[in-house]
DNA sequence: TTAAGTGTTGCTCT
DNA sequence: AAGAGCAACACTTA
């Protein structure tokens, strides 16, 4: 589930409920989850800190510490930040716990272990260390700056938006979903589109990811509480699109399933010129 | 019961 | 350069 909207929704969970407390304990779940850092070192670097910031790249979380570090973390395919006083409401999968002076508990879940925290001395050359591009929802990234981004690629477009090191935060789930809405086959080749297309491609990106952040991202029911006239509510193989009523199909790409309408999102065959 | 599937990234091979 | 295939993991569904 975490793309950008829901790693977004986790960052302003984080920051209605975890600042400005000292850290009393840490607790850690597994150490598989950890990048590069031991687990007593980790501990040792949290207790007694306080998270003092929030903020979010693409589909990574990071907490400013009082100290200047960051926690940095990452979901993987599962996981949420749970907030919570008791102990007995504990998820059997928090992979982090944090303890607070206000007996409260800040947890990282993660069920499937692939969810990655870290320890930083800086923000920004962390995120560079990672290869991220600019954010999706940047709001420096306009239409020109985007379509300057495409410009040169080669290959399918679903591959394009989900390339972290292109275009930070957009994922299976909601590249489908922008893709629906541009009108866009998953594999219709970057090279092929034009000016316009790319530029109702830029503004499927901002609106979907914008509506899903405030329709709650994050939470269990949301596609419940998307507009049932997008597509995730019905991505489902033989699901009727919202739009025309014929079947949604899928293709394999990159070993993972796209979800699209064949009549709304036809497979452009013209090559240009 | 067993096997395949699932929103992630990262690696190898072509 | 870009894409396919796979591995990591734990759980659900067919």
């Amino acid at each position: 589930m975490p793309e950008l909207p829901d790693v977004e929704n986790y960052r302003r969970y984080l920051n209605a409920t975890s600042l400005h407390r000292t850290i009393e304990g840490v607790k850690i779940g597994s150490t598989k989850i950890l990048r590069r850092i031991s687990e007593p070192h980790l501990a040792r670097a949290l207790r007694g800190r306080r998270l003092e910031r929030a903020r979010r790249h693409g589909k990574h979380l990071l907490a400013g510490l009082d100290d200047g570090a960051w926690l940095t973390m990452h979901f993987g395919m599962t996981g949420r930040l749970n907030y919570f006083r008791r102990l007995a409401n504990d998820s059997p999968y928090d992979r982090l716990r944090l303890d607070f002076d206000n007996g409260y508990h800040l947890a990282f879940v993660n069920r499937r272990l692939l969810g990655r925290i870290g320890l930083e001395k800086d923000a920004d050359a962390f995120i560079e260390s990672q290869g991220l591009g600019v954010d999706a929802m940047d709001p420096s990234l306009d239409d020109k700056a985007f379509a300057k981004l495409m410009a040169g690629r080669r290959g399918h477009v679903k591959s394009a938006l989900m390339d972290q090191s292109l275009l930070a935060g957009i994922g299976n789930i909601y590249s489908d979903e922008i893709l629906f809405q541009a009108g866009l086959h998953p594999k219709t080749s970057v090279q092929t589109l034009e000016e316009a297309s790319l530029s109702s491609l830029f503004r499927a990106i901002r609106r979907v990811l914008t509506v899903a952040i405030k329709r709650g991202a994050g939470s269990e029911e949301l596609v419940g509480r998307l507009p049932s006239s997008y597509l995730l509510p019905h991505r489902e193989d033989g699901a009727p699109c919202p739009r025309c009523c014929c079947r949604i199909a899928t293709v394999k790409m990159q070993n993972r399933t796209a979800y699209y309408c064949p009549r709304c999102q036809r497979e452009s065959a013209t090559v240009a010129e």
